[in-house]
DNA sequence: GTCTATAGAAGGATAGAC
DNA sequence: GTCTATCCTTCTATAGAC
């Protein structure tokens, strides 16, 4: 792989695990055995360049993980399970170390870098319009699909701070059942079938599958 | 106020804000108006001990704070609502600066400092206790109870992330309605008036004040 | 594009006088 | 208990050779 996106890759796994604040330069550096010059080479405005990069690009990984886990999900709310618990099984894997890959820099820097701050609110917005059209297409009007979309990121950024620190990936669990309670709370509103299913019918992947990029 | 109280105070709102990685023992000094020397008078095991302290400190300020919101509320979920609108106001007045005075910090240490996690994951505990316990005396069965104090400190954790990027409390106005929402729906499951109301009866302090320590 | 070297500031922590 | 001064490390960032 290409130095910069070596960079860019340790970059997000360390913004992930630690925080922004407390990853130096150098061990990103170390991290991905890139050349110390190749990072002022590749990103002249600094860190904060570096941070921002980062996270849009791990921000679409998981906006394309998110499609995935819920594309083809019959019911939907099958979907919703579905990411949660490999959200779960990846969180309890990594010994509780791959939480969210925004959330941490999300709060570290919501009061310090208006320009990371704005990255964070544009890839929280792109993985609620992920959840919601994939909601809108399986039957749920629109202004639904979005507080439904908007539930799925709260019980997802919630229990993964709770899980972390308590070391128990069950909230994870439950916050992603409460969720898909609500997404079949909507759809028995309507006529099953009312939605428009994608080409591809069935279940969709099996959730240890969803988290391999 | 004494000076070692000063900076606890100081640290758990700087911590709150920027997190503690970001927040240097120099700043504390400053905010805090303490003498340097002071600093490792006070807490010889240095930042890791002036961060558990801190946390803990606050900690146990929130939790009378929940549990005076959720006193007295009838029906219980009105409590519910009242937390989390005061948590908004209290948002949106310092700018979207004053999130969870815990979370942030328990996203970047919970794989850096065992010490800390542990800490962390002692505060979320005793929240869930004071929630829980407010639910089982509103008539709502132990086990219920726990469950909904759970999906309590998930929506704020997780909607408070979301507001505080999105610099819109509205997340968090929402996340309220719909954990007041499941706490009725559970009240609603078994006869009204069936929980031993506390001596005072009345539906509590308005939402304005519960912030005001 | 990569490498070495280093500037200049800020970080945590300590010593010793008072 | 407080104050000043300082040590050593680490941090971000830059300069200039190759």
């Amino acid at each position: 792989m290409p130095t910069r996106e070596r960079i860019l890759d340790a970059s997000a796994g360390l913004f992930r695990r630690q925080g922004a604040a407390a990853t130096g330069l150098k061990e990103i550096v170390r991290e991905s055995r890139a050349p110390w010059g190749s990072l002022y080479h590749y990103f002249p405005e600094g860190k904060e360049q570096l941070i921002a990069e980062s996270l849009l690009r791990t921000g679409e990984r998981y906006a394309r993980l998110m499609e995935r886990a819920l594309a083809g999900a019959d019911p939907p709310s099958a979907g919703v399970l579905r990411y949660f618990n490999a959200a779960a099984d990846n969180l309890a894997r990594s010994d509780f170390a791959d939480g969210c890959p925004v959330g941490t820099v999300a709060l570290e820097t919501a009061n310090a870098s208006e320009r990371i701050r704005r990255v964070c609110a544009e890839v929280f917005g792109t993985w609620q319009q992920v959840v919601a059209d994939a909601l809108t297409g399986a039957g749920i009007p629109g202004e639904r699909a979005v507080d439904l979309a908007t539930q799925f990121l709260v019980g997802l950024e919630g229990a993964l701070i709770l899980s972390r620190a308590q070391r128990d990936e069950a909230v994870l669990r439950r916050a992603g059942e409460v969720v898909a309670a609500a997404v079949d709370a909507e759809c028995s509103r309507r006529p099953a079938g009312s939605g428009k299913h994608l080409p591809e019918h069935g279940t969709g992947p099996d959730h240890r599958r969803i988290m391999e990029v």
